[in-house]
DNA sequence: GGGCTACGTGGGAAATCGTGGGAAAAAGCG
DNA sequence: CGCTTTTTCCCACGATTTCCCACGTAGCCC
């Protein structure tokens, strides 16, 4: 199983090149060659990036969708629109879609500076002001206490016993 | 498995040419030959694009339905008319049928921007007045959250014994 | 501390893509 | 049967993208 790790500050630069950083290239290693998917976050103005095993296992649950339900096209679309199979350059970068830059509060056709963390599976990546003021700021009136109490029973084991 | 992904804007011109993704041609390589079927969306007032190996499957579901019931033969009408083989011409594009552009909001005999996504084994195609609005817009007052419990439960595997 | 390697950054050239127009072929009409 | 209109195919130009190379810097090893 993945485990990325780290919280790295880039520049995506005025084409849209994000020095991916070379760390997190390392611990991507054997999937790197199969590419990246790139989508915007469903929840926040931020990015995310799939290595590809990872983003097969989200096409195969959405190819259980019934093209004849409603909310159920309305869910493909609201997630997947946008997603994009980028590889990166022979100098370790990424090239981020233009149309993707403006969701995480980045110009495009402007050099920007932002932060990229490895999150296990996935990884995300943020206009360094957003990350700076949502991620890392505005944690007093964030009850961490409540939303550990209401994440733990989804993930603790012995109320899920199966796994 | 056919796994479209990108988000494109381009134009149609006043022919009616869209001038198809060069990097949505290339996902489609090995099908594309077999050629593209454009139909009216049932739920949204866009496009869709299918691969022919994709419509055939849309075909074959059709065939399920019984000739003597009226409601099955409303639903195949109304799902199926206006679809329509296309190719891309010479310089990447197709042309798509003027019946069927105003399903999208698109003018036949005036260019139009539009937007042109990737959705795994379909590709929707929208103007881009619509695609602001709908897909990216209007997610403040959207329940993203209650929509995928909803699908969750729906395609749920302890609901699906059958894979 | 010095040299070396590797990483991040920028820019430029070549190939590719998108777009428009026009000519040839086909279809429709009188 | 010939003329007009529409459709289809093809070519060419401008813009964009992609690939590649080169430099400055930082970190690391000796």
């Amino acid at each position: 199983m993945l485990n990325l790790l780290g919280e790295y500050h880039c520049r995506i630069d005025a084409k849209g090149r994000d020095s991916f950083p070379a760390k997190l290239r390392k611990q991507l290693d054997r999937v790197l060659h199969d590419g990246l998917v790139v989508n915007r976050d469903i929840f926040e103005g931020c990015l995310v990036i799939y290595p590809k095993p990872e983003w097969d296992k989200v096409n195969a649950e959405m190819s259980r969708l019934s093209r004849y339900d409603r909310s159920h096209q309305l869910f493909q679309r609201k997630f997947m629109k946008g997603a994009t199979l980028v590889e990166v350059d022979g100098s370790g970068r990424l090239l981020v879609p233009a149309a993707l830059l403006g969701h995480a509060g980045l110009e495009a056709g402007k050099a920007g500076d932002c932060v990229v963390t490895g999150l296990g599976e996935k990884i995300e990546v943020w206009s360094k002001a957003r990350f700076d003021q949502q991620v890392l700021g505005g944690e007093d009136d964030f009850d961490f206490g409540a939303l550990a109490e209401k994440v733990r029973q989804d993930i603790d084991p012995a109320r899920n016993p199966n796994d």
